[in-house]
DNA sequence: ATGGTGGCACCGCCA
């Protein structure tokens, strides 16, 4: 079982590379942050054909998570809580009896900001959706763009970024915290190397530099890392007219 | 050099 994640940054604008991504790499599911369209008008109709199925929780302008599969995808959920806020960052669905989470994670603006306590907070009511719907010894895939760092390796300039929203000890803390319940990043597992990026801000023409961060992640529980066999970043150039910031993750599992 | 681009939907917000 392939499974990968990619934050699009609008899937309409992505349409060719995720289609030629998806054609060249064949994962068994595909999951997708920041789709930023609503779901009247999802373009559904570009996979027809495709072998994939879809499920998708998006909005105006903003966020939106989706999930590609090429086998049935069951009991989907696009919340993770009561709390009733509609921010299309979440997505959970079952696929060959493995649960997969989706999870676009807030950026956090700056740190002194109402979003960055939206992002702490957001994490810990994620935190309470695994411990109050699961155990750790269930096959869960958490995956997505985690809006963090979390370690020196994981940025390409420790000393100056400590302390930015998305490589901060808070941050890392809500992550950990998570993760100390019962994710393995998968990434890690199998790469030890720092400079592995998965984001280059293209404000700053960061990729020609290699001026990245590492903010997407696959976790899983132990069943599934136990079954883990490879971790991979995408290295290829993502597209030429139209640069996407993010890259494609992927990991292979047994089974 | 404290900026810069890109996407969406508007006349600014978010990354």
């Amino acid at each position: 079982m392939k499974i990968a994640t990619f934050n699009a940054n609008s899937i309409r604008s992505r349409m060719p590379i995720l289609l030629d991504w998806l054609g060249k790499n064949e994962p068994d599911v595909l999951c997708v942050q920041e789709t930023k369209v609503q779901d009247h008008d999802f373009p559904t109709d570009a996979f027809e054909g495709s072998g994939y199925e879809v499920v998708f929780k998006g909005q105006k302008k903003y966020n939106g998570v989706a999930i590609f599969s090429r086998s049935k995808i069951n009991d989907v959920s696009t919340e993770m809580d009561d709390a009733g806020d509609e921010q299309a960052r979440f997505i959970k669905a079952v696929v060959n009896k493995i649960t997969i989470v989706n999870t676009y994670v807030p950026q956090g603006f700056e740190r002194d900001s109402e979003k960055f306590a939206y992002k702490l907070d957001w994490l810990a009511r994620l935190k309470r959706y695994f411990e109050s719907n699961f155990t750790p010894d269930r096959p869960i895939i958490w995956v997505g763009d985690f809006n963090c760092a979390m370690d020196a390796r994981d940025v390409h300039d420790a000393e100056r970024l400590w302390g930015h929203v998305c490589y901060c000890q808070e941050v890392q803390d809500a992550i950990g915290k998570i993760a100390k319940w019962g994710f393995t990043d998968v990434f890690r597992m199998h790469n030890q190397e720092d400079k592995q990026y998965t984001f280059w801000d293209y404000r700053q023409m960061s990729f020609r530099r290699n001026s990245g961060w590492r903010l997407d992640y696959i976790m899983a529980t132990a069943p599934m890392a136990n079954k883990c066999k490879t971790c991979q970043i995408d290295k290829e150039p993502r597209g030429l007219e139209k640069p996407s910031d993010h890259t494609f993750l992927t990991a292979e599992f047994e089974g």
